[in-house]
RNA sequence: GGGCCGGUAGCUCAGGUGGUUAGAGCGCACGCCUGAUAAGCGUGAGGUCGGAGGUUCAAGUCCUCCUCGGCCCA
């Protein structure tokens, strides 16, 4: 070799060598590795691999079926899948079965709505070919769903996944339901529910819309039968007075049973003192009328009366003790010869009315909720609570409405009936109107028939909340109390959410009067209103549902059929409501989790160490969790998971509601079609989902910026590792920065596997991407480069290196597989081949030697050094003194000697990537380089001195000193040898 | 209106039991390198910790109120 010809080194070098490319393309890649998935067959191989391991299960709480998935649905899913590839890596058998919410109204609509399009009407349609059309509307979007959920990388067994309308599921449904019957929880009760006349059925809130009406408004007095008040002049006095209501349904009188007032609200005893009022005039001189203070003044007007007086106050604990009479009580209809009570109530005010509510809790919400809240008192006073049954489902008044029959409230026209007339006309017999009018304003009416409807008190099944079951005080609601108890929250706050629900709520209303979904496989007897409990009876029930589905119920005969010989079938009622959707899901456990065989889960419960997680949205305390946990508990006792997950919604970039109006939508099919999956995921991984997330355009930036930063680290990684062969270094002769790094290993295996366990992703992901950047690429990487690139194939440095960096590898790709599956399994097969997959692997275990604090103590006193040199270099390259850091030679001097203590033996040039470094305990000259906040560090720089080697660019003098190679370093000599020596055998 | 939760740099997040000038990464600006190159390295500028009171020697951290936002009810 002449010195004329210069010799290209850089085929010397080791320098990083990969297909992996830097852009990722993602959107066209993804679909190619999910059909490699596909061919592997990963779920089969998963679950072959787990056979005997402790299940870690994670519940699917359904999603219902009746449209593309948006944002949400993506957010659960992604969270869903970390959850069970880390716990499925973390060493248990963790098996996803996603399943589907099938039943229940919205796609009951969507099929009616078809209907009204081609002018069909539902209630000429056989029940069981409605529901056919149900199953196929869910059925079609069941498939739609399932394609965009894989496209996000969700594993699973989806060619099996479970749905509410499957047969075997609506089997045990009804099984489900029936031991609540067998168990005397289950009974009939009534709630006043949203009534359309016109076309005869029950609407939910959805179906309601509101338009101007004008109603009958009438002020009415209930006199004081009695006043138990403890000064005996003011109780007479107030059993002369009467208390005045206000209402805009007339109709609703003869369901009255109670009068509402509020103990925040201040109530005065008004006299009239008008003198010449006309004698027919409803009021007169020296009537008493309790009213709110504040709406006085308005009644009397509508009375027509100017002068009246205010006698006294009337306290809040006066008005509880009285009681007044039914306005009709003497009227002699052949009723109402019940007690009135007055009770407190919080929906109570005085901007409107008289301060004093009306109260038929068969006719409305509020009055239906304070009158059950209340039943214990009433009926300790003698007060019967049962609601009365006033209204007919044609609109008729019924024998609870004495005196009132044949008088409708609504005709079937949908126009009023005769009802408020006839009303207001027994009100003014009886004395009671004070005053009379019309009110235009908003009122609910049927979205079908654009007719008002009515709350009107029906039949519904109920579940008991406090009734013993197993002995005294084993109720559902203890049961469910103590489950709460025995239940991990995370975050914990979803604890006393759960619980202050399940404390306060009433008993669990299971009918809707509906089409599709379960029926409530009961029959009652006609005479006694008894629940037939006969196991033959359900099993029958059971069979047929099994092999032909819930339509069996409402097949021709169905009833001859179940009842079967020992029972006269016209003795019996046949129950035809559906059950609410929540029953249908908080049974999953039973058709889900119990019946399959890969699931049943021994939990602690059962003497095993399986474990169920249930995690959706943090609205689901009101919903799956909580109908879950009732279902569970009043079957088995307990909860049906050990721990239950929340996530918070999803928000545009300001924080507020994504909003169709806004056009501040994000839409998971869009992400993906232009950046990709794993960058949807990885914003998932990176926010904090416990509370409100938010997502826009500048968002996702970001995740695309963290994105590339990590696939670009990983793909030097993948580059240098083609130079590795598989050599090991043993851990004692490792350099101190390799055993550092292990160290660091070390430290994020425990970090990553604890963030696992409490599914604290972002702490992982950033934990693991700080350490990526701060760590790998800016540091040991860095200082790394000189040896992995120079340094002789025999070089121990080298190998050690390039070891860590495997195990680094593995551990990245493994431990962000869960997250990312797509780039770590892209990353994985770069280096290992696509015959396996880094999803078919555990996180790696970790050498407890691995592990050593001082080592760390050490370098990060190295460090702070370190920091000091790159400090001063910096000055010298904005003076363009220096351009590469190669070209400085700094002295640095170290007065701290704890600081000295552990730079002794390191090569702080090699640390600093400068060629030369002068290290002195001497102290510094004036205007050395410090840095505020490290005390006894000073940098002195200097050019580095000698000849820059043409292989590695280090300037040192020692280059020119191997006759063989005089252009560069001994150490690039030496390597030059070994390549030379390679390449001539 | 009620129950629960939250508001820390442009973005995503850290900040046990109150205690030195509130941190990190990304982004941005500027510079270096050109053997990770539509990459890599460095330096820097960004925060009255939603607002107002209060407790305390000391509050992002505790209390009260307000405000904005979210979920669930009414």
């Amino acid at each position: 070799m002449t010195e004329t010809t210069k010799r290209d080194y850089s085929e010397t070098l080791n320098l990083p060598q990969t297909d992996f490319p830097m852009r990722a393309g993602l959107p066209k890649k993804e679909p190619e590795i999910l059909a490699r998935w596909e061919k592997l067959d990963i779920y089969k191989k998963l679950r072959a691999q787990s056979v005997g391991r402790d299940k870690f299960t994670l519940h699917d709480g359904p999603p219902y079926a009746n449209g593309n998935i948006h944002i949400g649905h993506a957010l659960n899913k992604t969270l869903k899948d970390i959850v069970t590839r880390s716990m499925q890596m973390s060493g248990f058998d963790s098996n996803y079965v996603p399943g589907w919410d099938c039943h229940g109204l919205p796609i009951e609509w969507k099929i009616e709505e078809q209907y009204r399009a081609k002018g069909k009407n539902k209630d000429e349609v056989p029940v069981n070919e409605f529901r056919k059309e149900c199953r196929d509307f869910a059925e079609h979007w069941i498939d739609v769903q399932r394609k965009e959920f894989k496209r996000l990388g969700i594993e699973g067994d989806w060619d099996n996944p479970y749905l509410t309308m499957r047969f075997e599921s609506e089997a045990i449904i009804a099984k489900e339901l029936m031991k609540f019957a067998m168990s005397g929880q289950l009974y009939r009760g009534s709630k006043p529910v949203m009534w359309s006349v016109v076309e005869k059925t029950a609407l939910a809130e959805a179906e309601i819309e509101y338009h101007d009406y004008q109603s009958d408004q009438i002020w009415v007095r209930f006199p004081v039968v009695e006043a138990g008040s403890t000064d005996e002049a003011a109780a007479e006095q107030l059993l002369d007075a009467s208390v005045v209501i206000w209402t805009t349904t007339p109709w609703t009188i003869p369901g009255n049973r109670a009068v509402c007032f509020s103990s925040r609200i201040s109530y005065g005893l008004y006299e009239v003192t008008q003198e010449g009022l006309p004698d027919d005039n409803w009021v007169q001189k020296g009537d008493l009328l309790i009213l709110a203070e504040a709406l006085a003044g308005d009644v009397f007007k509508n009375a027509r009366i100017e002068d009246f007086r205010l006698v006294r106050a009337v306290s809040a604990d006066e008005l509880g003790a009285i009681t007044l009479a039914h306005p009709y009580r003497d009227m002699d209809l052949g009723g109402y010869q019940f007690d009135v009570p007055l009770l407190d109530g919080d929906h109570v005010t005085d901007d409107a009315g008289t301060g004093f509510v009306h109260t038929a809790p068969g006719h409305g919400a509020d009055d239906f909720e304070i009158w059950m809240a209340s039943a214990k008192d009433l009926e300790q006073r003698g007060i019967d609570t049962a609601i009365p049954f006033t209204v007919a489902d044609d609109g008729y008044y019924t024998k609870d409405a004495p005196g009132l029959e044949g008088n409708q409230v609504i005709t079937h026209k949908g126009e009023k009936g005769k009802a408020n007339k006839a009303n207001i006309e027994y009100l003014k017999e009886a004395g009671a109107l004070i005053g009379l009018g019309r009110m235009k304003h908003q009122y609910p009416h049927s979205w079908r028939s654009k007719k008002p409807i009515i709350f009107r008190n029906t039949p519904q099944w109920f579940v008991y909340m406090d009734r013993n079951i197993g002995g005294e005080g084993d109720t559902l609601r203890t049961r469910a109390l103590n489950a709460i108890d025995e239940t991990r929250f995370v975050p914990g706050a979803g604890q006393n959410r759960l619980r202050s629900m399940i404390e306060n709520r009433p008993d669990w209303v299971l009918s809707r009067q509906r089409a599709w979904g379960v029926p409530i496989t009961v029959f009652i007897h006609k005479d006694t209103s008894a629940v037939l409990k006969d196991e033959t009876v359900n099993a029958r029930i059971y069979e047929a549902f099994v092999a032909e589905g819930a339509d069996a119920w409402f097949a021709e005969g169905a009833k001859e059929r179940f009842l079967g010989n020992d029972y006269d079938a016209g003795d019996w009622h046949m129950v035809m409501d559906i059950l609410d959707v929540w029953f249908d899901s908080g049974s999953t456990h039973a058709f889900v989790l119990d019946e399959r065989a890969d699931l049943s889960p021994k939990r602690k419960a059962d003497g095993g160490k399986d474990y169920v997680l249930y995690l959706e949205g943090s609205d689901q305390h009101r919903g799956w969790f909580h109908s879950s946990l009732l279902e569970s508990c009043g079957t088995r006792g307990h909860a049906p998971y050990d721990a239950v997950l929340t996530h918070g919604f999803t928000m545009a970039e300001d924080g507020r509601k994504m909003s169709k109006s806004l056009g501040n939508q994000m839409f998971p099919q869009d992400i993906i079609k232009q950046y990709g999956a794993d960058i949807l995921r990885l914003w998932v991984a990176s926010c904090d989902y416990w509370e409100d997330q938010r997502l826009g355009n500048e968002i996702i930036k970001t995740s695309v910026d963290s994105y590339r930063k990590l696939r670009n680290t990983l793909r030097w990684m993948l580059g240098s590792l083609a130079h590795a062969k598989g050599e090991e270094v043993a851990f004692a002769d490792m350099p101190e920065l390799e055993r550092l790094m292990l160290h660091r290993l070390a430290e994020l295996d425990e970090m990553v596997r604890k963030g696992y366990w409490e599914f604290d992703y972002k702490k992982i992901f950033h934990q693991l991407f700080t350490f990526m950047t701060v760590e790998l690429s800016a540091f040991y990487f860095d200082i790394r480069k000189d040896a992995l690139y120079c340094d002789a194939p025999s070089s121990t440095r080298r190998k050690a290196s390039l070891f860590v960096i495997g195990k680094i590898f593995d551990c990245l790709t493994t431990w962000l597989a869960p997250m990312l599956p797509f780039t770590m399994d892209e990353t994985w097969t770069a280096r290992y081949g696509e015959d396996g997959s880094v999803h078919l692997q555990q996180f790696p275990e970790v050498p407890s030697e691995w592990r050593d604090d001082q080592l760390s103590a050490k370098w990060t006193k190295i460090k702070t050094v370190r920091r000091v040199v790159t400090g001063a270099l910096e000055i010298e390259r904005r003076e363009k003194r220096i351009g590469s850091s190669l070209e400085a030679h700094p002295v640095v001097h170290v007065t701290d000697p704890d600081l000295m203590a552990a730079l002794e033996g390191r090569d702080m040039a090699d640390i600093a990537i400068t060629s030369q470094l002068t290290l002195t305990s001497d102290p510094a000259p004036e205007g050395a380089f410090t840095l505020d906040d490290t005390k006894g560090v000073a940098v002195v720089p200097a050019l580095a001195e000698g000849t820059k080697c043409a292989r590695s660019w280090k300037i040192l003098p020692e280059v020119g000193t191997d006759p063989d190679y005089p252009d560069v370093s001994l150490r690039d000599a030496e390597a030059l040898r070994e390549w030379d020596a390679a390449r001539a055998a």
